[in-house]
DNA sequence: TCAGTAATTATTCAAGTGTATAGTTAGAAA
DNA sequence: TTTCTAACTATACACTTGAATAATTACTGA
């Protein structure tokens, strides 16, 4: 009796919402919401369309689901290189600036998902929601960063004072990250970073240059 | 005899264009570009949908036009109350700053517009022609600014320090727009003009604080 | 081994989309 | 007045979309 091979494989909801959140993901940045539809993500996912109803309650919430999923690697991917203990705050600062500066994070598909987002951010008050805390948690963790920097150098400033900075600095990085995924072409490698790490370093008054190049 | 009243108004072609591009861009503002569909657009503008499809070769067609027309509006509206020529350089500057961040250009609907546009920038080579020189046109004339409050500073900068200048500038006032756009509710008023004068005086090492306070 | 159930497929539906095309009409020109 | 044409309407087409529903199937645990 030969008995014939499974059709499909079950998988526990968790690791299936995530494939289908990557599927979803690497769609959008290919072809943009446009050809992200229900049908395309599933197909990608290697599953039968029925089963984004089935762990989704609409292509909304998967949508949301993917938006959240994207802005945490970013932050995450701009936090991580700065989190060595070690280094002095100035230099972890200057770090920090610099790898939201270049790739991975700095890059036109990153960009273009972010603007795809963006869009129903307006629409869609759980996206409003993520919207907000996204922004805020990336913002928090700059503000911390200079903070630490400005006490190192010996410099007082007062909270009101230190939250423009954190607005200032990160619309700065925010800004110089837009512009070079929006149009990679207009920028030559490295010159990003190095924009960044002047511009900050202006801003707050510390002279950041130095310290941003690592490896 | 009576004759009955005509069906309809001939227009022409120009006018006619204008109009719905109007009526495209207030629908995406307010229902996003999913809201914005021919039909849609066509009961905004009192007109059938088959005359859109007669003055535009295509749906794209239109919304690059009406791209086109959004960009170029609110560059002017920043750049027109700099365009005083009895005013110093530098508070030329500072106007221009301050008038890209606050309304009508720094503003939820023109945001939410911009990003819906950005979305398909990728996908159309026309929209990415827009984009490009939209960017470009926006940066060279902060470039000018920069150049000339400096120059009137008696401060001499290389070509390529100017042009880094106008990069960061033009990021920061980015940055600031969007989130100010995006996140109203974040920042109280006269809060983002003011970190925007701060910030692009430090960058550029002018003190743009006092010349910016206009009604 | 044998339910039981949660995960998955298969199929259908109703609504909406951009586009095409043929016919109609306003309004200038002769 | 009549003619002519660019502007406009009306209608239908072909296709895609997200969602709903019913039927199947893989796996767990008793």
């Amino acid at each position: 009796m030969t008995q014939n091979p499974p059709k499909f494989r079950r998988e526990p909801a968790k690791q299936r919402k995530e494939a289908l959140v990557l599927a979803t993901l690497s769609l959008i940045a290919e072809q943009g919401v446009r050809g992200a539809t229900v049908r395309e993500i599933a197909k990608r996912a290697n599953v039968t369309q029925g089963l984004i109803r089935y762990h989704f309650s609409s292509k909304e919430e998967l949508i949301s689901a993917a938006y959240s999923h994207h802005m945490s690697s970013m932050t995450d991917l701009t936090t991580a290189p700065s989190a060595k203990d070690n280094a002095s705050a100035k230099s972890r600062l200057a770090i920090f600036v610099a790898s939201g500066l270049k790739p991975p994070v700095c890059d036109p598909n990153s960009v273009s998902l972010w603007a795809s987002f963006l869009n129903k951010v307006r629409e869609d008050p759980q996206m409003q929601q993520i919207h907000k805390q996204t922004y805020f948690d990336f913002r928090d963790r700059l503000e911390a960063l200079i903070s630490e920097a400005l006490i190192e150098a010996g410099v007082v400033v007062s909270p009101q004072q230190l939250r423009h900075y954190a607005i200032a600095c990160n619309a700065t990085i925010d800004g110089l990250w837009m512009e070079g995924g929006a149009l990679p072409e207009a920028f030559e490698p490295g010159e990003l970073p190095e924009i960044g790490l002047r511009s900050v370093g202006a801003i707050i008054g510390l002279d950041l240059h130095e310290a941003g190049e690592q490896p």
